[in-house]
DNA sequence: AAGAATATTTAGATTTACCTAAAAAAAAAT
DNA sequence: ATTTTTTTTTAGGTAAATCTAAATATTCTT
């Protein structure tokens, strides 16, 4: 069975959303995911539903059935491969991949994805950190937290980051901060929740709550 | 300005029918080439001239602006690359590609391709043999005859082919003919154009005027 | 527990790209 | 030069995915 460039996109934000907040996923959510109204995400919440891609109870938000989770986990590891395949192959920095990537998982081709796969050497990462699932749709799971969660003095690397707009890379980018870099937690302002950072041994820098939350690192 | 996959397919089908058959393109050929009724062939040339992407006059039929020309052009200057990417990178066959760069053709991003085109080595000929458009639209021509316009005895290379049903690549390998493919054509039979050759030194084969018309050779 | 605020669904339209059937124009045949 | 055939257009409709406004359900507040 194959589906729409829609419906794919709405199987997605409900995982999406489901692995943030957990389930069930609301109407409001999805509509503020995908930028449309909350009538447009009923419409497509009724006619996933009598697809049996999700389950859905009137005025109690929604959940993805295994079918819906195996469409959804085939999507973001095809945009996950295209991504790294931007980056690795054709040389773009990982602030200007996501909307191609956008695009090229709707692509329907299951043995593109594989030989694309096979191509880049089996990645388990893409270039922001995230897990890529393989053929069967498993995860590798990574041990990872945000970075307010380090205590004062200690030293993380970053391994992923939330947040794939375009403004919020580049401003990382401008802090010298990519997967790779070390961080050490130097303080925080219980105030505001932000951080006082020392990146890469060198540079200082005070960020907001709002920039830390999204960064996800490994204690060293 | 950027244009719906529909719209682009009509552009290329004109662009193609056109290179065939000349202008001005019918709205029947437009139909037949696109599985399409000749109504929705009509509805949507009126939507392409009030773009400026044809000029159209009723029951005369269509021809591209210059426009219309610039997006077909791009267009297989994408479809091009593509299928040399899936051959070149992917190890894809010529008779596999057809129906996966036809999705990726579609794919709206200037720099992708031009990275694309670098990534592949700027390629000037595609796995059929065809010719690739250069960032500005230009093609690379090539001296080329359809097989059965060599006399007998002469002996020709095969450069293209022009029809890229999966069917019909397979075929053609079962008769051990690809690109560069050495073809001497023994005799013709009037009768009914079927063509009796001799592939790479070797193997005699009768062929049919259906099968011979489609391919293209340059005389050595 | 009632009223206010918020979230969600329904109703009714719109746009795009398609369709069939009927009408009209152009081309071919006698 | 009519008549017949073919091609093309118009008319009217459908399905997918969206929208706004109104109605209804749920949750929060006091």
């Amino acid at each position: 069975m194959s589906f729409s460039t829609s419906e794919e996109n709405y199987l997605k934000a409900i995982f999406k959303i489901a692995e943030r907040k957990g389930v069930p996923v609301s109407t409001n959510a999805i509509a503020k995911e995908l930028h449309t109204s909350a009538a447009s995400v009923t419409d497509m919440l009724q006619k996933l539903a009598e697809k049996q891609l999700v389950q859905y109870r009137k005025y109690r938000g929604v959940e993805l059935t295994s079918d819906g989770k195996e469409v959804a986990t085939q999507l973001i590891r095809k945009h996950r491969l295209w991504e790294s395949f931007l980056v690795e192959k054709l040389g773009f920095s990982w602030d200007e991949v996501h909307d191609i990537a956008e695009q090229l998982e709707h692509i329907d081709s299951p043995l593109l994805v594989n030989r694309l796969d096979a191509f880049l050497d089996f990645p388990k990462f893409d270039p922001h950190g995230d897990p890529i699932p393989d053929r069967n749709g498993k995860f590798t799971l990574r041990s990872q937290i945000p970075l307010h969660q380090l205590s004062s003095g200690e030293v993380g690397i970053v391994i992923a980051v939330q947040n794939h707009e375009k403004g919020y890379l580049t401003l990382l980018d401008e802090l010298d901060i990519q997967i790779g870099t070390s961080i050490r937690l130097i303080e925080t302002f219980d105030f505001d929740n932000s951080l006082k950072i020392e990146v890469s041994d060198s540079r200082e820098h005070l960020i907001s709550d709002h920039i830390s939350k999204n960064i996800y690192v490994r204690k060293v």
